[in-house]
DNA sequence: GAGTGGTCTAGACCACGTT
DNA sequence: ACGTGGTCTAGACCACTCA
């Protein structure tokens, strides 16, 4: 009594031909305590993973997910909403709520992903190696969408965790955004709070290229490594508001403590 | 009049001492065509960014906020719960909504980040180095959730891209979940096809795990490199619907190919 | 035209933290 | 005691899809 009867239908596809499916929900019981619309997440989402619905199937609307659950159709939106957020199910309006089909290798189809790099996380500021002022090349030039004659800063710094080295960066900025930038200021800040704090400049995003590459002699000795260890290298353009980018940053971070986490959902 | 004005005051923290601060949130005109709850957040959100609010002010009220933009509480709430997910604000049930501090590198002040790996898609199948049904060890077995008398399939596969070989990988899976899967099946189709075309399993999701590495001499010949080149080496579960591991896969993919990028927003 | 999901409102009660 | 955010309800209108 407590459970629902409905007709499933495959997604109607491009062959257009319904299969009707019968599906029963199993029945709930509510516990105090814990938020109505957690549980009606909790169990819809696991009746979807576990039950033998074909991908694709339709899955009940949300008037008869509320006389199911006999909670109001608010509670029934919020856990469907968290459904559609973790790839669970898609959602067209007019036409109904939808299994997602199975992801498929490597590109996970229209999915929630995540992005983490694991590891300690870096002290403010870092050790200067170089700092200095000048006109920027070609190449730097154009990342930074900069005519020649428009000065960059440049600098190299080790970044620590607890004294020990574990990445060394170089950065350019343009000069324009930070007129009076100095070395002392890196020594002990993250950039982007210096470029906030000090000259209310804000970065909106950023890009970053990561590949695997070897320790030269040079990068070895500033993070302590033997040459030849495997390293990451990261390349990251950040961005400023009107588009342009307020910073190039070429990096080698170590592998040994740092490795990136991919979530596929 | 249609402007907001009201004390913020930092967030009261170690010390205890409330710096007030004289706040103003811009005047508000709603566009039709465009849902509310989206403008509420896009304004709030921009005002937010662009302000000179201390970082952990407190922002205004639910309350406050239905007033300053006309409109119902559920609506403001929306608008709140988007900024939070996207680390604009955190939000404490008693005490207010704050701005966040802006994340420190590594997660640039916003949210989303995607990710995506660079290069050309990898072909279904690949050339199959080795199949066998074995007992696992007692590393496999672990991740795998098995016992050892439990059998396992494990098998090395190159896989290509118009015939070029990029990467190399080795995997172990649970004879149970694909009891008759046969070294043909793999050379022709993803794994995950094979799976639910064949029987009827479905993964869930999965974790990866990104290092740098160096190409020992097995990796370089089959991947048709020099030894010690730069790759990364990935170690991939992936998930059945009951939060088992269905694959576990060790894989070595060529970094002069490949690349991943990360978008910080 | 009936049913779907998307949006929005107004009101209510609660647990919680601050005063 | 008061204000905060967290939860939940009941009802309404809309754009859209499909039969």
């Amino acid at each position: 009594m407590s459970t629902l009867e409905l007709i499933a239908e495959a997604e109607a596809g491009a062959a257009g031909r319904a299969l009707a499916r019968r599906v029963t929900l199993n029945a709930f019981e509510p516990e105090p305590m814990v938020p109505l619309h957690h549980q009606v997440t909790t169990d819809l989402g696991m009746q979807l993973r576990l039950g033998r619905w074909a991908t694709g199937a339709i899955i009940p609307s949300e008037q008869e997910l509320c006389a199911h659950y006999g909670v109001s159709r608010g509670t029934v939106r919020r856990a469907l909403e968290s459904l559609a957020r973790d790839g669970i199910i898609e959602r067209h309006p007019g036409r109904g709520s939808f299994l997602c089909r199975p992801k498929s290798e490597g590109q996970i189809a229209g999915s929630y992903t995540r992005f983490r790099i694991e590891g300690p996380p870096l002290d403010a500021g870092g050790r200067i190696l170089s700092f200095s002022r000048r006109r920027p090349s070609p190449e730097i030039a154009e990342v930074l969408s900069l005519r020649r004659s428009e000065q960059i800063f440049r600098f190299d710094r080790i970044r620590l965790v607890k004294q020990t080295p574990v990445a060394l960066q170089l950065s350019f900025v343009p000069e324009r955004i930070c007129p009076r930038l100095t070395a002392k200021q890196l020594q002990e800040n993250h950039l982007i709070d210096v470029l906030r704090d000090r000259f209310r400049i804000e970065f909106t995003h950023a890009d970053e290229y990561i590949e695997p590459a070897l320790a030269d002699d040079y990068v070895a000795q500033h993070l302590t490594l033997v040459p030849n260890t495997p390293i990451f290298q990261l390349e990251r353009r950040t961005y400023l508001a009107d588009g342009r980018v307020g910073e190039f940053r070429r990096a080698a971070m170590r592998g040994d403590i740092y490795r990136y986490k991919v979530e596929l959902r």
